[in-house]
Parts: structure tokens; sequence; C-alpha cells
DNA sequence: CATCGAACCAACC
DNA sequence: GGTTGGTTCGATG
């Protein structure tokens, strides 16, 4: 079942919208440190979304620099899309240059994957 | 290992 | 109402 995130604006209850969960991610973001990462899928499983669904939420966010995006990668490792400037190569420079270790298979190393529902105690 | 297809849900057209 | 994601997972070669 989806998250059933409500809001109430204007004393009316509305269904979650996008806004919402862009607000909602880029509050788990900030709890992933330098030098780790996370998946797509281990954001969608904390919120009971479809993983696509946070994909897409990236897309849609406005300030890719400063909301650290980039530190969110595949489940397998691969290091996955970038819609900012710069693409896929530019996420993988700034992963490196946080210390992430990238295997020579362009692969980043499981160790340093933090898995969401972790982080909620 | 690489590739394939179905899953899911809000946006967008 | 149909298509589309910065994806995933299991199945299959």
């Amino acid at each position: 079942m989806p998250l059933l995130v409500y809001q109430i604006k204007e004393g009316k209850i509305r269904r979650a919208k996008i806004e919402d969960y862009i607000e909602i991610v880029s509050a788990i973001l900030q709890l992933i440190p330098e030098g780790r990462v996370s998946s797509y899928g281990s954001i969608a499983k904390a919120l009971n979304v479809n993983p696509k669904l946070i994909g897409k939420i990236m897309k849609l966010n406005k300030h890719p620099i400063v909301y650290p995006c980039h530190r969110i990668i595949k489940s397998d490792g691969k290091i996955g899309g970038y819609s900012g400037p710069g693409g896929q190569k530019f996420k993988k420079m700034l992963l490196e240059f946080e210390g992430v270790k990238i295997l020579k298979n362009d692969r980043v190393d499981l160790e340093s994957f933090i898995d969401i529902n972790d982080l909620c105690r």
C-alpha cells in the first residue's frame, strides 16, 4: 500500500503531492553523510512507494546541486542517472570527490550503502 | 554476468 | 485514460 501522506491546507485535507514527497525525501537526504550512499529502493521502501517514483522525484527536484541527490544510486551499486548538469559523469565525480570508492566495474562498494530504515529509530 | 518484463504511483499530456 | 520515469526484482540465457 502506498504511503498515505495527507496535508492540511486552507482547511482541507488533500492527498500528498509530489512537493510533499520532495520535502520528505530531501529531509531523508540530509541524513546521509558525505562519503556514503543509499539507493532509490531503500528510500522507496521506507516510504512504501514505487522506486520509480523516487527517481521521478529526483528528476523534478529543482536544486540538483544543493540537494544531495547524487548520493542516491541503484541498489545493485551502479551509479544510476542524474538529470542535473554534467549527467552521470558529474554524479560519479561528485561521489568520488566525497570519498565514495568506486570499484573497477563501475560499481560503488556496497559497504558505503546506508539503509534508510536503519536511520529510523 | 547481461537482458527482459512486470510491478507501481503521481505527473504530465 | 495512456505514457513515462535518475528503478527493482525475479526469471532466464
